[in-house]
DNA sequence: CTGGTTATATGACGCAGGTCATTTTCAATT
DNA sequence: AATTGAAAATGACCTGCGTCATATAACCAG
């Protein structure tokens, strides 16, 4: 792919704030990488050597149970960081990377980022705004599997999804559940009553919302009290 | 409570690699407050104007589903912070925190928490990788709740616990229970178990850890395969 | 000691949703 | 058009665990 990578990083709201010459820097310690639909890119274990940001496509970063069954944590798109967790704290990766489409990231060395990173009190705070908002939504997540039925968890996930890509989803009912953690069918059945209902249309892998409001409802209350 | 507020920031990892000088000037800015046992510090949804160290004591950071069923998040001893990334992004506090047996807090204004660590990038390194550790944390737990048993849930919750506080735990089973993300008691039938099994012994609102290696081992597989 | 309050304990019941099995539909590839 | 493999759909079954109800035990205040 032929791109500019100091371009990737202007529009990174983690970087944002920095002066072009302190950006064309940081573009010069990275390295560019394709990576076609489905592949890995980190497994959950690995030592991390990079630090990583998503240039163009999609990832989801997801964990293996003891059974097998994995569980989505994130999808991440352009300008996004991910896997830096472990490179803030030279811990294994705590999650396996996957591209959910053909994609580029962009990748710097552990202690190049470091180093850069300590002289740049203004992308620290950057970036304890990122991973306080993540912490946040992780936390609220957290509380809605303790608490909630399916049904809402999968309605709230489809509106975080939303919120984050807009109405259309290009996702299966399997990404779905993951994200949810429940299982296929469960979701399948989910979302055939949201289609019945008029709250979604859909064609094989993609989700398009059009009725928010009503999805919104579900997702708070008990259908009917 | 007659304490040095110096030596308890001093002690705290957060502000360990402060010069005296530095820890004196935070030290300035601190309030030092009472709070007896169940007593809420904050509300979710109040407006953050304070960062929070616990000085002595314990406390815990919750919510509170839809139908009022608690989840804990978090707990917290000497030199933790809490409620401080509703302080950094100036958001509503996501959760509530309440103390857990008569503590002793340290606060600092908002403002000048932030105006103070824009001129001390190691702090904010030091806040990083806080926050990255307990993001992991979460995503751990979340994994768990969307893919393990209830069983295992209260074996890893106990777990985490002994590896915060060691063996013995000042805990009810409720409050197991409700950090766990089931009820009081299903978290009875299985202390119980525990008990039977030699895992544990229990007194009112204590528990000892006395094989850890069990527990790990329930934490882990099914009991039989 | 007594009465009140909270923690612990235990049984019985029901159902949300996981599991398994089968079928249909769709899109990509030759 | 034919082939194939994944996605979507749907039914039947079954169990983990939540819910409700009741009982006992421990601790505290007076």
């Amino acid at each position: 792919m032929n791109m500019d990578k100091a371009e990737v990083l202007q529009k990174s709201f983690i970087f944002s704030g920095l002066k072009e010459s302190e950006i064309a820097e940081l573009a010069g310690l990275a390295f560019e990488r394709n990576i076609a639909s489905g592949e890995f890119i980190f497994w959950e274990g690995d030592t991390p050597e990079w630090f990583y940001v998503v240039a163009a496509g999609r990832i989801k970063v997801l964990k293996h149970s003891l059974l097998g069954k994995k569980f989505i944590i994130a999808f991440f798109g352009p300008g996004e960081m991910f896997g830096e967790v472990a490179v803030f704290e030279d811990k294994p990766y705590p999650a396996s990377a996957q591209t959910a489409e053909d994609t580029c990231i962009l990748g710097v060395e552990r202690q190049d980022f470091l180093a850069f990173l300590a002289q740049r009190p203004q992308v620290a705070l950057r970036i304890i705004s990122i991973l306080g908002g993540r912490l946040r939504d992780s936390q609220n997540r957290l509380k809605d599997f303790a608490g909630e039925r399916v049904e809402q968890r999968l309605a709230r996930t489809l509106l975080m999804l939303v919120a984050k890509l807009g109405t259309t989803l290009p996702f299966t009912r399997q990404e779905i559940a993951d994200t949810a953690g429940t299982t296929t069918e469960t979701a399948i059945r989910f979302m055939s009553r949201l289609k019945d209902g008029g709250i979604i249309r859909s064609t094989r892998g993609r989700i398009t919302i059009v009725n928010e409001t009503k999805l919104r409802l579900l997702s708070e209350g008990p259908p009917q009290v």
